[in-house]
DNA sequence: CATCAACTTCAGAAATTTCTGAAACTTCTG
DNA sequence: CAGAAGTTTCAGAAATTTCTGAAGTTGATG
């Protein structure tokens, strides 16, 4: 299997850019071809694709199911695992976002709110830093799991619209006043 | 220097986190530190601190100002540089999203428009596929442009509303088409 | 202008992550 | 149930990243 000038270029420069992305070359490349492959492809057709062993593509797409970013499909008569990422970009964007949630946030989350727990700890400071980014986080993925609930066609209206809307949000609703900038507190 | 309990759990989850968020754990540590110091802090307390080399602080701190993540803090007769994070969060947190956006999105965005410049490549749905991640791409960091606009107060009271404004949303403005869902399309 | 304090750079050491080939496992087939 | 096809696991090799100590740079001071 031989990729075409674009598919060389589109999948090489996913497994550059997968190391800020926080997965490895060869799980951004696997992905990048599954991405632009028409067809599902099984393990020895990426393996072959990408020039990298069989074992890592295994790993690879380990990771990616892991990620619930590759869906398995199989065909009559073939009893080999084909692999394809969803159609839909709407909802690649949601699992990535709510994946990365999971990952690099609610660690973080549980973490400050055990800090909290733990009472009094004689730096004031401190605990109100804690407390304020406590706050920021939860308001940020309330916030977060609202949007996760629209249907994406009122999603990208959303954004299509971007801040034109943001005159109706005065209209309504109070403001949680613990997080108001510094400057305007009373 | 010695830190609290509920400093050396914090700095150190943090530290631990860092690989995730796509820097290394004696920046993490570095910048929990400043965040949770009420006073700014010279290169020296940092290493004390920590327990780090002094050239691993200096450069931590480089990586976190080429972040802008730090400010630099001077005092009347003392040379030394002494570093802080912004007091407000949301400014932390709009600089935290500028930056993932040059540095993980931007890249990418270029590197699509590059591949569909090159024109006609053979392979239809891989072209295809490439314009549809560069419209999304498009759309939503146009939406973060609008959003990045908006001052802090109105950005809050918008989080705290969530989805409750889903209802104004169908009152107005077109859906670019292209991305409406597949499901949906004419 | 020599010295010192503060900071940075850099080559290599240490640690970590990624990748591979071989072996092991699992499931299907005749 | 023996063998084949497909997949996974894993120990160690290779590559990459992080960290350190020593040397280097900068600029202020007596």
């Amino acid at each position: 299997m031989t990729l075409t000038p674009l598919q060389q270029e589109f999948v090489l420069h996913f497994g550059e850019m997968g190391s800020r992305w926080g997965i490895n070359r060869t799980v951004g490349q696997i992905y990048a071809l599954l991405f632009i492959s028409r067809e599902p492809l099984n393990a020895d057709q990426i393996t072959d694709a990408l020039g990298v062993s069989r074992s890592n593509t295994s790993m690879g797409l380990k990771e990616l199911q892991s990620w619930k970013l590759v869906r398995l499909k199989h065909f009559q008569g073939d009893r080999r695992d084909y692999f394809t990422t969803p159609e839909d970009l709407w909802e690649i964007v949601r699992t990535l976002i709510a994946e990365r949630k999971k990952r690099e946030i609610d660690p973080t989350l549980t973490k400050l709110r055990e800090l909290e727990m733990q009472g009094p700890a004689g730096d004031d400071y401190a605990e109100a830093r804690v407390a304020e980014l406590r706050e920021l986080i939860e308001l940020m993925t309330g916030f977060y799991d609202d949007m996760e609930k629209l249907e994406t066609e009122r999603l990208v209206k959303l954004m299509t619209l971007g801040s034109k809307f943001a005159g109706l949000i005065d209209k309504a609703g109070a403001v949680m006043p613990s997080l108001k900038p510094r400057s305007e507190r009373s």
